[in-house]
DNA sequence: AATAGGTATGGTGTCAGACATCTGACCGGA
DNA sequence: TCCGGTCAGATGTCTGACACCATACCTATT
């Protein structure tokens, strides 16, 4: 074929974001049916094979619906994006939320790891870790109270150019963040966490514990972040297994 | 073909049950590369088209990865199950915690909808909802406080065979739950909650506000659920978008 | 011997076309 | 009015082919 394609990426994952702007930007309504597959592997130039593997991802995370013999819909009500599902850093968290993100540093330094971090991160008791405590600031409130902890080994040209974003920071290493196993709790006081943030009494934490993996499956960050809930709101969408 | 199925659901369903069922039951272990996708179909006798689709699902779920041109492999860390975006009812989720549920009541019976029941719920003003108030138990212990709103229309045969768990009163009416809009949020105190669960000092508990839907998007349960975290764990597997 | 480059092989990615099956609407006769 | 047949159009599945990619191996050059 020979074909020229400025995006490398697998054809059907530009349809799905094909779909997705057009449905997005309210070309397409919800509830409406969309054109036939054969109709619409012609329109966006691909084989109707491809278009269906988009259109099985989508119905996966269900913004369409399909029913054989019928046609394929968009759903009724659009998924809520930005679930705690998706994973973001928190600059880009508070960014999403149209604040500008700070930094207040707390403690950054090299250390040894405890038991349990060299449990959880895959380590030997000679390895360090990079180790930081700060206080993230939306509109210079804070906000996020996090605790992190990376490998030093990891971070091949040390953590020189650091300007507040780990996540761009295990970019540049070449470990970029692919996903992350978080566990979510409640908090009513911490000693150090709560006067830090400045919680009004009576308000509850959200504290995310997260093994951040590269996408080799190798731990590449553990972090603790505590949020304040009258900034940020977490939601998810639960489907029947 | 004329072939005659059992099981009516879509093949490529089948094929998913198929691998997962082999995947788990150690016939194939983490990290190793599955057969190709030609040996694959004939082996399930599908067509690789639909063995395609199937991989393409488990891909997106993270239990496989796929590289071109070189081969389909098994994850390295098995994805957690049962995380917080499986919906399961609280009867489920304590007899999936090897516990036996049970039920306080503390209120049950009909009443008008407050305008922000009626604005989630779609619902006028003369409909009214049935709502109640529960306590649930594992192996007695109080561990969940449950505050329920149901549209009475969407009851046909009223509630009468009701035995807690509100999934399947729904079922009977005809309109099993498919998903759930959920907002999490953490609690530091409630004066009626915590003394009810009886939640010792300095424990906060996770509020579960969930707005349920049946398969044609209609809501059909609007829920509370206070939750000990002593007893409930919850986590989910956050991706990078 | 070490290394750079070509080639063979076997994997996934994409395509085109065909037939199977399901659904809803239309239509005509009891 | 009701019921069953028919038909069009949609998704579901299959087949076979070729393109593209990654790796292993071989070869020629250094």
């Amino acid at each position: 074929m020979n074909h020229i394609r400025p995006d490398t990426r697998p054809l059907y994952m530009l349809v799905i974001d094909r779909i997705k702007e057009l449905s997005s930007s309210g070309e397409w309504s919800p509830g409406t049916r969309l054109p036939s597959e054969f109709e619409l592997a012609k329109q966006f130039g691909v084989s109707r094979a491809t278009l269906r593997e988009a259109l099985r991802v989508l119905e996966e995370e269900g913004l369409v619906v399909r029913r054989h013999g019928v046609g394929t819909f968009l759903a009724e009500r659009s998924v809520v994006r930005a679930g705690i599902e998706q994973l973001f850093s928190v600059t880009e968290w508070i960014e999403r939320a149209n604040r500008v993100p700070g930094t207040v540093e707390k403690q950054v330094g090299e250390m040894l790891p405890t038991e349990q971090d060299r449990d959880r991160l895959g380590l030997s008791e000679r390895e360090s870790i990079l180790c930081m405590t700060r206080i993230r600031t939306a509109d210079g409130d804070p906000v996020v109270y996090c605790e992190d902890r990376i490998p030093t080994r990891v971070l091949r040209h040390g953590w020189r150019g650091f300007d507040g974003s780990l996540f761009e920071l295990l970019e540049a290493a070449g470990r970029p963040i692919a996903y992350a196993q978080t566990e979510i709790k409640p908090v009513a006081y911490h000693d150090t966490v709560f006067p830090a943030l400045d919680v009004p009494a009576g308000e509850a934490l959200l504290l995310l514990e997260q093994l951040h993996f590269d996408a080799n499956d190798q731990p590449v960050l553990l972090s603790s972040n505590y949020f304040r809930t009258d900034t940020f709101h977490f939601h998810v969408l639960r489907r029947r297994p």
